[in-house]
RNA sequence: GGGCGAUUGGCUCAGUUGGUAGAGCACCGCCUUCACACGGCGGGGGUCACAGGUUCGAGUCCUGUAUCGCCCACCA
C-alpha cells in the first residue's frame, strides 16, 4: 500500500528506509529467464580491495549505475554484478603493512599462527617475522574479506543497484578456476607460451612486471664521456653513457648506419675500459646520432632499446646484474673476475656505479667531470627503485602478432567518449612485446601446471605435466600431478610444480567470463556475452580494457563489449589528481553523511562522461538541495485532488504546453541517454523542474487549489497536469536521485519507481499541437510583475490593481489563453492585454494597488 | 618526438545541425511562513585564450599560435 504524504518531508534517514526496501524486495535482482536481446549486461570494474574505497570510486561508479537504473527502466533485465579485485600485488603489500610480516615459501606453514602486532607494526622489517605462504594467504583472505564488506557497504548506502548475489573476487576460487582454464585453453592454442628472454624487472618485488605496468620518472643522472681503445690501435672511441657501472656487460658500440663520424669505424672492433673485452663497432638505425657522442655501447642489458639491438644483431649476453639488482658474483665469461670486477661484485647498482667511476678516473678512462642531467627512467608503477632487465623464464600471452585483429576490435565497440578510442588505438600500435604474465609472487593464481624432474635433478620445463580439467583450480605447490606422489616432488625423477603465480591482469582480464560462470554455469553466460557495458578509467585502457579484449579475441574471437565508456578523475579543488600520498583524499562517508547520497550522485552525474572534474561540494548541496526541493513540490502536487486524475482532463492552454515542453525533455533525455550521456539527460531534467516549479506550479496553484473562479473542469486540468509531470519527473529522476524518488513514489504508488517504464512522449499526448508560447508569455508576464514589485520592495503576495500589457499580436493571443491564471498568480485586479503598435514596443506596466488607492 | 583533450562572468561548468552569450555557487537588494527558510523573487557581472580565414552572420566550422592536462614513444 502506498504511504500517507507526511506533513514534512525530510531526507534524514532515506537511504536506509529506502535501500531496506529494495533489499527486501529484490528490485535489483537478475532474471535468469531472460534471452540476451533481453539483457543488459555490465562488465563491472571490481575495485582494488588493497586500501579504501575514495571519492572516485563514487563518482565513476555513481555514472555506470545511471546507465543500469536507465535500462532497466527501459525493459531490460539488467545484469549488474559486484566484484572485489583481493588480488595480487597490493593485496600482499597491506597484508605485509598491516600485519607486520613477510613471506618467506621456505618456512613451514604454523596451523596456530596468530598475527603477533595489534595495530604497532614495528617499522623494522628486520623486525617483523617471516611466515609460510600459506599463512600469510590466510592472512590475505582474512584482511580481505574484512575490507570487502566495509565496501559493500558504502555502495549499497550510495545506492548502486547492482545484483549482490552476483558478487564475485578475484581470488576466489571460481575466478582461480576460469583463470586458469582460460591459461590453459590459450596455452593449447598455442596462444600461451613460455620462454627464457630478457624481461623488465623489480628489484624490490624480485618478479618480472609487464610493460603496461610501466611508468616513466624524471631521475637524477649524469653522462660520462668513456674511451674505448680501438683494438687498430688508432686511438680511442669515446662514447656517452649515463650508466657506467654497466661497462663489464658491453657486446658492442652502435651508430647510426648513415652518421658520416663512424662510416669508417663499422667492422672494427675496441677494446672496453678496466675490462679489455674486445666488442664490435656496429651500424643501426636506433642510434641517434644527435644523443650524446652519436656512437652508444650496448649492453645486456641496461635499457629495452639494448634488448632490442641485442636481438636484431644477435649479440651474445654478458649479464651481470642479478634478480635482487646487484652485481653477480660471477662475471661474464669474456671478463676477468679478479680484475676491476672484483670491486663490483655484490654491490648494488648505484654502488656500483660509484666505484666505477673511480676506477675509470683513476684508469685515465673517464673523460672530464660526468655532465649531470635529468632524464626519464622506467619504474613498475608501484616500485620504488628503477627497473632492471634480467633474463629469466617466464610466461608470456601473444599481442604483437594479433595487432590488426586487436585494433579491429577497437572498432567493433563504441568508445564513450569517442576520441578515449585513439589511447587504445596508440597502445596497441606502439607494444613492443609480447605480454608477460607471469610473477614471481605468493598471493595470486598460480600457474595450473608441473614440470618433470630428471633423473640428475634438474628441472626439465620441456615436460609439462597438465592437470585434469575437472580438477581446477590446483595449487601445484601443494597439489600432485597424475602418476605421482607428494614423495616425488622435487626428486630426481619426480615434479616440481610451476612457483609462478599469473599477473594480476591475466586474471582481471577475464572479469566477463568470471561473472558469467564461463565453462560453469553456459546457461547463465549464455544470456550475458558477448556484454553490453564496460565501464572503467581511462588510466588503465591500456592495461585492464587491452587485456580483456586480447583475451575475448585469444578464446572467442569477439570483442568483449557493445560499449565502453570511460570515466574521468577526481580532482581536489586545486586541479590536483586526488591521491594518497598528496594527502588530499576526501573520505567519502563524511561526504555522504554530510550531503547525503542523492546530492553525492547528483554531483557525479553532473560531470560530462569522460571529463576529469574537480570534487565540488557546492554541486552536492545543489543536489540536496534539488532533492529537497523534489519532495516539497511533490507533496504540493499529490496533496490536492484525487490521485489519479486521467490526463484526458487536460484542457487548458496553459497545461497543454507544460506538457508539451515535457515531452520535449523525454525525448532529449532519451537520446542522451542512448548515448551515454547520463549529465545531459540529468542537465534537461533539472532545467524543466525549476522552471516547472518556479513557473508553471505558480501560476497554476490557484486553479489547482480549486478557488471558486474556476469550473471543476478547469482545476481537473492543473490536478491531472500536475500528477502527468510530476509521474514523468519523478521516472526521468530516477536514475540521479534514486532516493528521494522512490520515497515519493511510495507516497502515491505501490512498488519502485526504478521498476517502471522509462517515460516516452507517447505517454505525454496531451500536449500534442500545445502553443508552448503561452506558457512563455504567461512566465514572462508573471516575472515583470514579479520584478515590479521587487523593485518596490514590496511583498511577492502584494496585490496589484492593473497590469497593461502591449504585446505583438501573436504573443497577445498567447496570454490570453492563460489571462486568468496570470492575474491569479500575480495578485492582478485587472489585467488589460493590448496589441503593441508599433511591435517593437513590448511593455507591461503595472500599477500597485497601494499605488492606486 | 607523436597523439588526444581543455581554454566561456570571481569559482565550477552548460552551450549537438553557425543566428543578438547561459546556469549554479559567490556577491548585491527585496520578500517569511496556505509545497518548500535545507526557502522564494529580482539584480549587477563575460570583447567566449590569441591571430588569421570561410560566411550575410562564428563561442560554435577551417588554419596557425600560446598555456594547461593526459596518453604514447627506440630517452644510450
Amino acid at each position: 500500500m502506498a504511504r500517507q504524504i507526511p506533513d514534512k518531508p525530510t531526507l534524514d534517514g532515506i537511504e536506509a528506509r529506502v535501500g531496506a526496501v529494495w533489499e527486501a524486495d529484490h528490485v535489483y535482482r537478475f532474471d535468469r529467464t531472460a534471452t540476451r536481446d533481453q539483457v543488459y549486461s555490465i562488465d563491472t570494474p571490481p575495485p582494488t580491495v588493497s586500501g579504501s574505497l575514495h571519492i572516485g570510486h563514487v563518482f565513476s561508479y555513481t555514472h555506470t549505475d545511471t546507465i543500469a537504473r536507465y535500462q532497466r527502466m527501459q525493459g531490460k533485465k539488467v545484469f549488474y554484478p559486484m566484484g572485489w579485485d583481493d588480488n595480487g600485488l597490493p593485496t600482499e603489500r597491506r597484508v605485509q603493512n598491516y600485519y607486520g610480516v613477510t613471506c618467506d615459501p621456505s618456512v613451514p606453514y604454523d596451523p596456530s599462527f596468530t598475527p603477533p602486532f595489534a595495530g604497532d607494526v614495528p617499522k623494522d622489517f628486520r623486525d617483523r617475522p617471516a611466515i609460510s605462504r600459506k599463512n600469510f594467504i590466510e592472512l590475505c583472505h582474512t584482511l580481505t574479506t574484512e575490507d570487502e564488506k566495509v565496501f559493500e557497504a558504502l555502495w549499497r548506502r550510495l545506492g548502486l543497484s547492482v545484483d549482490w548475489s552476483l558478487m564475485y573476487t578475484t581470488i576466489g576460487r571460481g575466478s582461480q578456476r576460469i583463470s586458469q582454464r582460460a591459461f590453459l585453453r590459450n596455452l593449447e592454442a598455442g596462444v600461451a607460451y613460455p620462454t627464457e628472454a630478457p624481461t623488465l624487472w623489480d628489484v624490490d618485488f624480485r618478479s618480472a612486471v609487464a610493460q603496461a605496468e610501466l611508468v616513466d620518472k624524471e631521475m637524477p643522472g649524469a653522462y660520462h664521456a668513456i674511451a674505448f681503445h680501438r683494438t687498430d690501435g688508432n686511438g680511442d672511441v669515446v662514447i656517452e653513457t649515463t650508466r657506467p657501472e654497466l661497462i663489464a656487460a658491453c657486446v658492442a658500440l652502435v651508430a647510426h648506419p648513415d652518421d658520416p663520424k663512424y662510416q669508417s669505424l663499422f667492422g672494427t672492433a675496441v677494446r672496453t675500459p678496466l675490462y679489455g673485452v674486445e666488442v664490435p663497432i656496429l651500424a643501426h638505425e636506433l642510434a641517434d646520432p644527435e644523443k650524446g657522442s652519436g656512437i652508444a655501447m650496448i649492453c645486456t642489458f641496461g635499457d629495452l632499446t639494448d634488448v632490442i639491438w641485442w636481438r636484431e644483431l644477435k649479440l651474445p649476453t654478458r649479464a651481470i646484474i642479478g634478480r635482487d639488482g646487484c652485481i653477480l658474483a660471477t662475471p661474464p665469461e669474456a671478463v676477468d673476475a679478479d680484475g676491476a670486477y672484483a670491486a663490483i661484485v655484490g654491490k648494488s647498482s648505484k654502488q656500483a656505479q660509484k666505484i666505477v667511476v673511480t676506477q675509470l678516473q683513476e684508469s685515465g678512462e673517464l673523460l672530464g667531470e660526468p655532465r649531470s642531467i635529468t632524464h626519464p627512467v622506467k619504474f613498475f608503477e608501484k616500485g620504488d627503485r628503477p627497473l632492471e632487465i634480467v633474463t629469466s623464464r617466464q610466461w608470456f600471452i601473444r599481442t604483437v602478432d594479433n595487432r590488426d585483429t586487436l585494433l579491429a576490435r577497437g572498432t567493433e565497440m563504441t568508445w564513450h567518449p569517442s576520441y578515449m578510442k585513439s589511447r587504445f588505438d596508440d597502445w596497441v600500435k606502439g607494444l613492443n612485446g609480447d605480454w608477460c604474465i607471469s610473477r614471481q609472487r605468493f598471493f595470486g593464481v598460480p600457474f595450473p601446471l608441473w614440470y618433470a624432474v630428471d633423473a640428475n635433478g634438474e628441472t626439465n620445463y620441456a615436460v609439462v605435466l597438465l592437470p585434469d580439467s575437472d580438477s581446477l583450480p590446483i595449487d601445484p605447490q601443494s597439489d600432485v600431478p597424475a602418476g605421482y606422489t607428494e614423495a616425488q616432488r622435487g626428486q630426481p625423477g619426480g615434479f616440481i610444480g610451476d612457483p609462478d603465480v599469473m599477473d594480476t591482469w591475466a586474471t582481471s582480464s577475464l572479469t566477463p567470463q568470471i561473472v558469467g560462470r564461463w565453462g560453469d554455469n553456459d546457461d547463465l553466460w549464455a544470456r550475458m556475452y558477448p556484454m553490453d557495458l564496460r565501464p572503467q578509467g581511462h588510466d588503465i585502457i591500456r592495461t585492464w580494457l587491452f587485456s580483456t579484449v586480447v583475451r575475448a579475441n585469444a578464446e572467442f574471437g569477439v570483442t568483449p563489449w557493445r560499449n565502453a565508456a570511460m570515466s574521468g578523475w577526481i580532482l581536489d579543488p586545486d586541479r590536483k589528481k586526488m591521491s594518497k600520498s598528496v594527502g588530499n583524499v576526501v573520505v567519502p562517508t563524511d561526504l555522504l553523511d554530510e550531503h547525503g547520497s542523492d546530492a553525492v550522485r547528483y554531483w557525479a552525474a553532473s560531470a560530462r562522461p569522460g571529463v576529469d572534474t574537480a570534487l565540488d561540494p557546492g554541486q552536492m548541496k545543489i543536489g540536496r538541495k534539488l532533492a529537497v526541493k523534489l519532495l516539497n513540490a511533490s507533496r504540493f502536487a499529490l496533496g490536492i485532488g484525487d490521485k489519479d486524475i486521467s490526463a484526458q482532463m487536460i484542457s487548458a492552454p496553459i497545461d497543454q504546453a507544460l506538457v508539451g515542453r515535457l515531452a520535449t525533455v523525454v525525448t532529449e533525455a532519451t537520446a542522451a541517454f542512448e548515448a551515454y550521456d547520463y549529465a545531459r539527460a540529468l542537465e534537461r531534467t533539472e532545467s524543466f523542474f525549476w522552471s516547472f516549479c518556479d513557473d508553471y506550479l505558480e501560476l497554476v496553484k490557484g486553479r489547482a487549489y480549486g478557488n471558486e473562479k474556476y469550473s471543476a473542469d478547469e482545476t481537473a486540468s492543473a490536478q491531472a497536469t500536475l500528477q502527468l509531470a510530476l509521474n514523468t519527473m519523478l521516472r526521468l529522476f530516477a536514475p540521479f536521485l534514486s532516493f528521494v524518488t522512490d520515497e515519493v513514489w511510495s507516497w502515491w504508488r505501490d512498488g519502485s519507481v526504478h521498476t517502471q517504464p522509462w517515460p516516452t512522449a507517447a505517454e505525454l499526448s496531451a500536449g500534442n499541437g500545445a502553443d508552448d508560447l503561452v506558457l512563455v508569455v504567461a512566465s514572462e508576464t508573471l516575472g515583470a510583475v514579479r520584478k515590479a514589485k521587487t523593485e518596490a520592495k514590496v511583498s511577492i503576495k502584494a496585490a496589484v490593481a492593473f497590469v497593461v500589457v502591449h504585446e505583438t499580436t501573436e504573443r497577445a493571443a498567447a496570454l490570453r489563453r492563460a489571462a486568468v491564471d496570470v492575474a491569479d498568480a500575480g495578485m492582478i485586479s485587472t489585467l488589460t492585454i493590448n496589441e503593441a503598435n508599433p511591435p517593437e514596443t513590448i511593455t507591461v506596466d503595472v500599477t500597485l494597488a497601494e499605488i492606486a488607492s
